[in-house]
DNA sequence: TTTACTATTGACCGGCCGGCCAGTTCATTG
DNA sequence: CAATGAACTGGCCGGCCGGTCAATAGTAAA
């Protein structure tokens, strides 16, 4: 991958690697228990390098934190954008598979579901300035729908896409919480029902008065 | 409040008032930045007391964080339960008040809503249990309402009461993460527009064939 | 081969952590 | 008025924390 000229595997030392190593060491750490409750100690082990070489090479345990973050929001917001800008035109259909797509990915990286979760209640305001981008984007496809009547037309078009992220974000980031509610079903299950209620309170108005 | 007998308040030691106190700051440092991150030593002195006073009445850092969690879910579930049981009959008009009184609940308490969040990520598991109780009794609700003809009868009860659920506490819980979206309203602009699209989505079908 | 640079190590630092303990002060009770 | 026990204090402990630094080992350029 990050062989550079011809070098063989002889190499003791690569460095990409040996940062690439360090960094999926602290996601699944901080994932896990967060900032605060991972020592760089830790990481270090779970590496297989010396905490000294972390330092080294990204200078502070806040400096790895925020680098394990943008990593994540990398992977997130580059499938986000394919999902959102290979989709050519609304309808009720496209907005289905956007939801399903926006479940889809939650449901297949639950560590990004955790990190960001972790982010958020420290305040961290990167993630939603990043993707603030996608938002506009998805909102105004959801625009264009109700100006073609696709949609109803009374409701704001942030607050459609902020519905559905919400839902199935806090659907996976509180699983362990809802998990034991008696009668609650799996994830397609719940993603179906919710699906019923969304699509279908968007549907216009049937009596379009004055 | 708690005054035995009719002793003044000449009373230098209060224990209970002590706790309280103790009790409070924690919650606070807690709210704020988590259980990993705050230190026995900043407790006592938001409270005015001793680290070992502290250790005196609570045992233990992870006790006082349990006790500071029980503590906030009485005030929660007490809250909750009163407007689940006041509410008599299932109607359309019940299940809105009923998402506009948590929605207000939460956004009364977002040292609740944050110290939850806390709680979901270490995986806490007895806030879940504690409110299945709260799900069990909307949910039994939404069931007799759907057997009325009010609701749409394709959709599991619990996953209604799951998504606004989910809906109204992630909405303050990321708060900080969707309020720069471009765009976005205000709490009460997203109520609305939340209400229209959930309580319109479980209308009954308009044709209900067979 | 020499040089220069960087990846890597292990030992070490001051500081803070949660918890403990011996002692003091207060309030109750007999 | 003792005296008993709980509330409360200050000081201390071993241990872990993030971070530093001088020294070493590999690597690529000259």
């Amino acid at each position: 991958m990050s062989a550079k000229q011809n070098q063989p595997s002889t190499s003791i030392r690569d460095p990409d690697a040996t940062r690439q190593r360090i960094l999926s060491a602290a996601l699944d750490l901080f994932v896990e228990k967060g900032f605060a409750d991972v020592a760089m100690r830790q990481i270090a082990e779970n590496s297989g390098v010396t905490k000294s070489l972390i330092h080294h090479h990204f200078g502070s345990k806040e400096a790895l934190w925020k680098a394990t973050k943008e990593a994540a929001f990398e992977l997130y917001a580059g499938l986000q954008r394919q999902d959102l800008t290979e989709a050519e035109q609304s309808d009720e259909d496209l907005l289905r598979r956007g939801v399903v797509n926006y479940f889809k990915f939650l449901q297949n990286h639950p560590k990004v579901v955790r990190l960001f979760a972790w982010a958020h209640l420290e305040r961290d305001t990167c993630v939603g300035e990043n993707d603030s981008g996608l938002v506009r984007l998805g909102a105004e496809r959801i625009r264009q729908a109700q100006e073609s009547g696709i949609f109803r037309s009374d409701v704001n078009p942030v607050h459609v896409i902020t519905t559905f992220v919400i839902t199935c974000t806090h659907w996976f980031e509180a699983r362990s919480h809802h998990s034991q509610w008696e009668g609650i079903g799996s994830d397609q299950e719940f993603l179906d029902d919710f699906l019923k209620i969304f699509l279908d309170g968007l549907k216009p108005e049937h009596v379009p008065e004055r």
